[in-house]
RNA sequence: GCCCGGUUCGUCUAUCGGCUAGGACAGCCCCCUUUCACGGGGCAAAGACGGGUUCGAUUCCCGUACCGGGUACCA
């Protein structure tokens, strides 16, 4: 714990995501990343990203480019990465490719590591013989490799494909301090060697993070949970490449859970549960099939971040609601939980509809703007926009919700519920809104509150309740059972409409 | 199987040995509003289990149970 602590004094703080492109980045994912980002930038430090992309067979087009999109959506800038640029570039590892090979070399010689020439096949076979086949100590012997061949056999092979192996020590305790979860530790008896250099010459994860991160003087390596059981390895392979003292602090983040039964949370829990998992939409190029993503669905930025910081930490009062901003003056990561948590859409939702009713107009109207334009709504008069949104935004949970509840300011309403009010409509109404409509088309002026006076006066006179007259009006100037105070919608829609809006549904009714 | 991690209301969580266990989401009720919301008020709802340690354990330790993660030439 001191050790950590004090070499990490005099250290700049640089963090990296290395996330490897393989499709949609979904909730967890932009989570590790937004942990990143504020632990980096309250202490002045960098944000890194490093596309991990070892695996050629797993290579999918478009999944790199849709990354730094999800993080330029959310705010999360990096200061250093293949689309960025930076000192320590490149930042894809297939381009670090000659990087590695020493590294690896250097461990056999000192070795810390061999060289292995099974086959693909013949470890297949290992496995379905032996029930639990792990590659170590137990059983490396009897493999193919450079320590069990006669170095004759060894050198011949050599010339064939083969992998570099760790060789983990037989009974040895390695521990480490992690910053969520205190002393971790591990028998390394229990883990097995691990490939470092793979047949065609790419690292595995485990050379490629140590190595980069020591190359780019990474100070503290966040990632999932998932990654604990192999942190012995990497912890050794710092070790024994010589890089102790630089070795960054470690935090294993907890995972976010599916809602309802067990497990992490995937995409298809989104599908089968009807809510988004990835940030934004993301088509997988070989079937075509489009995932929705939180943004499509409505939600704002400023909300996906905040409820994604809720998930796993909190500030320790009761406060709930932060801008980015706030969020790197806040955070620490000693307040980020140990145990995983499910996500609950319900509660994601929630945070969105607080985010609607914070922003004010302007910064909601590009996105409303394109929404209604996309719903086919014209808008004609920009400056209405903003008194709209501002009058319904606390009606609205997601986005497309304003088109419901703002459509009708711009357009007549295409549906009537005329059944609302038929069953109780009948000749005095009829008379009372007749009136109404000369009364509305003789008034000078053009506000709710006056709107509201001559109607309520009307209505007396008429010697009816007014309350009986509202849901009537609203039907007429909105279509439905909806919408923000029925007066101010007519304030705002003007004369014209409101009196064709009237008349209109008046010559239904009868 | 083995290894590692986790465990407070249905869900996200507060509590760093003193608790009548607090908040939020969702649920239910009432008020406001004769639309729907917002808002206000209220109800209901939790410390997996068993042992220790202690004057005192949700909090510390040990077991058990349950959940999760890992166990690839994937990350």
């Amino acid at each position: 714990m001191t050790e950590g602590y004090l070499c990490g004094m005099d250290r700049k703080v640089r963090v990296r995501f290395a996330p490897s492109p393989t499709g949609g980045l979904h909730l967890g994912g932009v989570r590790t990343v937004l942990f990143n980002y504020l632990f980096a930038k309250q202490s002045g430090g960098d944000f890194i990203v490093r596309i991990e992309d070892t695996d050629q067979n797993r290579f999918v087009e478009g999944a790199e480019q849709y990354i730094f999109d999800t993080l330029a959506w959310c705010g999360l800038q990096p200061d250093e990465s293949p689309a960025h640029g930076g000192p320590y570039a490149p930042y894809r590892q297939s381009e670090r490719k000659q990087n590695y090979r020493k590294y690896a070399e250097q461990l056999v010689k000192d070795g810390y590591a061999y060289y292995a020439f099974d086959t693909t096949e013949e470890l297949e076979a290992r496995r379905k013989q032996i029930p639990n086949f792990q590659y170590s100590h137990a059983t490396r012997m009897q493999q193919q490799n450079s320590l069990s061949l006669d170095e004759a056999t060894a050198k011949e092979k050599m010339n064939g494909p083969h992998v570099i192996r760790i060789k983990m020590p037989e009974n040895e305790t390695v521990q480490f301090t992690d910053m969520i979860r205190g002393e971790v530790s591990f028998h390394t008896s229990q883990v097995d060697d691990k490939v470092l250099l793979k047949a065609d010459g790419m690292p595995t994860y485990h050379l490629a993070v140590v190595v980069d991160d020591y190359l780019m003087k990474i100070s503290h390596a966040f990632r999932g949970e998932e990654w604990l059981p192999s942190a012995p390895v990497h912890i050794l392979l710092w070790k024994w490449l010589g890089w102790e003292n630089e070795m960054p602090e470690w935090a294993h983040l907890p995972l976010i859970l599916k809602p309802d039964g067990n497990g992490k949370l995937s995409k298809r829990d989104g599908d089968r549960l009807g809510f988004p998992v990835f940030a934004m939409d993301w088509t997988d190029p070989k079937t075509g099939e489009t995932t929705t993503g939180f943004r499509e669905r409505g939600f704002l930025p400023e909300a996906f971040v905040n409820l994604l910081a809720l998930l796993g930490w909190n500030d320790g009062t009761d406060t709930e609601l932060f801008t980015l901003d706030e969020l790197v003056k806040q955070f620490s990561m000693s307040r980020v939980h140990k145990g995983g948590a499910k996500f609950d859409y319900e509660k994601a939702k929630w945070f969105n509809h607080e985010w609607i009713r914070r922003l004010p107009a302007s910064a909601l109207r590009p996105a409303v703007s394109e929404l209604l334009q996309h719903a086919g709504i014209q808008l004609a008069d920009g400056n209405l926009l903003d008194k709209v949104i501002e009058l319904v935004k606390d009606r609205c949970t997601l986005l497309p919700d304003f088109i419901q509840q703002a459509g009708f300011f711009f357009q007549s309403p295409a549906e009537i519920d005329t059944a609302a009010i038929k069953p109780k409509w009948d000749e005095s109404k009829n008379l009372f809104f007749t009136e109404l409509v000369r009364a509305y088309q003789l008034c000078g002026f053009w506000d709710a509150a006056e709107l509201e006076k001559e109607f309520k006066e009307l209505a007396a006179v008429n010697k009816l309740k007014p309350g009986e007259l509202m849901l009537p009006l609203r039907i007429m100037l909105v279509g439905g059972k909806f919408g923000p105070g029925v007066f101010d919608i007519a304030g705002l829609i003007g004369k014209a409409e409101t009196i064709r809006r009237m008349e209109h549904v008046l010559g239904l009714l009868v």
